[in-house]
DNA sequence: TGCTATTGCGCAATTC
DNA sequence: CGAATTGCGCAATAGC
């Protein structure tokens, strides 16, 4: 009685945690992927690539190409399996491309059309304010994700608990029954040899 | 029975993904920010901050001096609290600092000594190796904690509903268990009515 | 439409 | 030394 409420309460805040959640992590992956492949090349011509400083970050830009192979997020993509085959998504680091680089045709049509299209500056006030803006937002959001883990974990190491009290209260339980059911059967018999008794006195 | 042994398949590997988990995530934050106080200053004077192309990405490097103040992962250090106090965490990109920055105290014994440490070369051939090498770990690491996450889910899931089938197990003894007794007293009452009968008659 | 929330990713520091 | 973890910022994008 005391352990549920006590259990209960916490997974109340669990349950309370867990807003959407499927649609993103799995789908996106995949969804997203394949409607990027139509999207990005547009979104990578109207950003960047062709900054106040030219190629800035190693990081940010060509990992746009990256995720528009759709196969960056393969847990081990190139060196990883050895050297064979899959020439897709080791094309990232223009940065240490910059010596020898490989124009895959994939990111040709990227990489061409530099656009005077107003990319959003990296010096811009602005961006800086979107920037802070979102790290913010991903702290946050991260800082969420680590409590809902942290509340997962409580609450399954409290269901486990429970349910070693509810396993035990069972085997309490199904003892108790055996007992009674022992005595009853032992009262049938008395009562059996009784009826025979009185019959055979007759 | 069959859902116990499916259960316990699923912990199994539950609880064999959680080696060390603990000291890692909470302890972390607080003793490598105090710890990272001391040495991160060698660490900053060693490494860029006069690349080749002087200043490639915003991201890393003062990113250094966030962390240094022990202070960059709450939830919400800057903007988020209003406009008040806490000069922390905001100040990187040089770039865009160029403009309006205040230099806490904190940070200024970093900002100076800009002592050629040898960086090891962003263009190195053998630091594009390390970073390869430290991304596919990185990605490892985290579809790891990812699977671990889900498992956790499963395992809390399935705890749960297993749960629900001892209490409702519980509920069922319990009631047989009632059932037995009211026929015991039943018997008792029965026998007592006999055994006051007999005695009466004799 | 614009802003926040999520997510994958690479970097650097640290741990193991 | 090298792999594993972790916090962080960036960019893309989902969601409202």
């Amino acid at each position: 009685m005391m352990s549920d409420s006590r259990v209960s309460s916490v997974i109340q805040e669990w349950v309370s945690s867990f807003p959407g959640q499927v649609h993103s992590q799995t789908l996106n992956s995949v969804a997203s992927n394949s409607a990027a492949s139509t999207n990005q090349m547009t979104q990578m011509d109207m950003i960047s690539y062709g900054q106040s400083q030219g190629m800035i970050r190693g990081g940010g830009d060509d990992r746009g190409a990256e995720q528009m192979m759709g196969l960056s997020y393969l847990p081990y993509p190139p060196s990883c399996l050895g050297s064979a085959a899959s020439p897709v998504s080791t094309n990232h680091h223009q940065s240490h491309a910059s010596t020898q680089q490989d124009f895959s045709p994939f990111l040709l049509p990227t990489l061409r059309a530099p656009v005077t299209k107003r990319s959003i500056s990296k010096d811009s006030a602005e961006y800086r304010l979107r920037r802070e803006r979102n790290n913010i937002a991903v702290r946050k959001s991260r800082d969420k994700a680590r409590r809902r883990i942290v509340m997962t974990q409580q609450r399954a190491g409290q269901l486990q608990e429970e349910n070693q009290k509810l396993q035990m209260r069972i085997a309490q339980l199904t003892q108790e029954l055996d007992t009674l059911k022992h005595i009853l059967s032992q009262r049938h018999l008395q009562a059996a040899e009784e009826g025979a008794a009185g019959q055979s006195s007759i």
